[in-house]
This record gives structure tokens, sequence and C-alpha cells, in this order.
DNA sequence: TTGCTGACCGACG
DNA sequence: CCGTCGGCCAGCA
């Protein structure tokens, strides 16, 4: 065991909030995005499972940043109340239209790559 | 302990 | 175009 990387601290959770804390303001990235970002392409799952975690104990996570591959709100039904998760995205500057982001592509946040770049 | 589920994604038919 | 299946990892009965 030499060194075994104890605790779940460091695994996808950890991982996950960390870059979800990262997103900018008035953007948004997928699930499979972190999940590749983390290394695991596959386990995409995890990541939205990871938001359904702390929402029981701190939000400190804007999970409403995160939506699936089409940019669908897929998880608003987790935020308590489906039309939280639109409200948070359109106070940020976000247009929504039927649960879908516009310009999806254009807000979309790729973890790593303009963390303090401006383009 | 095994087995199922889950806010996804991609592939296959 | 739509339905189905596999994979990935972690938590829970």
């Amino acid at each position: 065991m030499a060194g075994r990387v104890r605790m779940h601290s460091g695994s996808f959770f950890e991982n996950v909030f960390d870059v979800v804390r990262l997103i900018p303001h008035g953007r948004v990235t997928s699930y499979g995005a972190i999940a590749e970002y983390l290394g695991s392409r596959g386990s995409a799952r995890m990541v939205g499972w990871a938001m359904n975690a702390p929402h029981t104990q701190v939000t400190d996570i804007p999970a409403h940043r995160v939506v699936n591959r089409n940019g669908l709100l897929t998880g608003k039904h987790h935020f308590g109340s489906p039309g939280i998760m639109q409200q948070l995205l359109e106070s940020e500057g976000i247009n929504i239209e039927n649960d879908k982001i516009l310009d999806f592509e254009t807000l979309f946040w790729e973890p790593g790559k303009e963390l303090s770049i401006d383009k």
C-alpha cells in the first residue's frame, strides 16, 4: 500500500467541485467536458451525480452552470424547484429557451482552457 | 456481499 | 429519427 490514495478526497467529487467553482460568471459547461477533463470521459454520470451530493450540504457549487452535452438543463429538477436553474442562468445573462441554452457553443466554458486567459 | 440506480455520452440498428 | 445498450464510478438497501 505504500502511500495509497487514502480518503475519498482527490476523487471525482473533489475534482468536480473544484472545476465547477472555476466556471466563470455567465459561462456554462457540460458534464462530459468535466469528466473528460478529469481523465474519465466515460464517467460523465459521476459528474452529474456529484452535483447531487453537495446539494444536501453546501450549495457553493454553481451546478446551474453545468448542463448536458445538448445544452439542456437536464438537472433543473434537482434545484429544489424546476425553473430555479434557468433563473440563475438568466440572471447571469444567459438566454434560455425551452430549457435549452441559446448560443451554448459560445457560452461553453472548457475546464482548464480559459482559466485566466481572456480571449 | 451483491445488485441497482444515477443531473451522461456515444454507438448501433 | 428513435429506441436500446454498454460503460464509467460511487453511494445505498
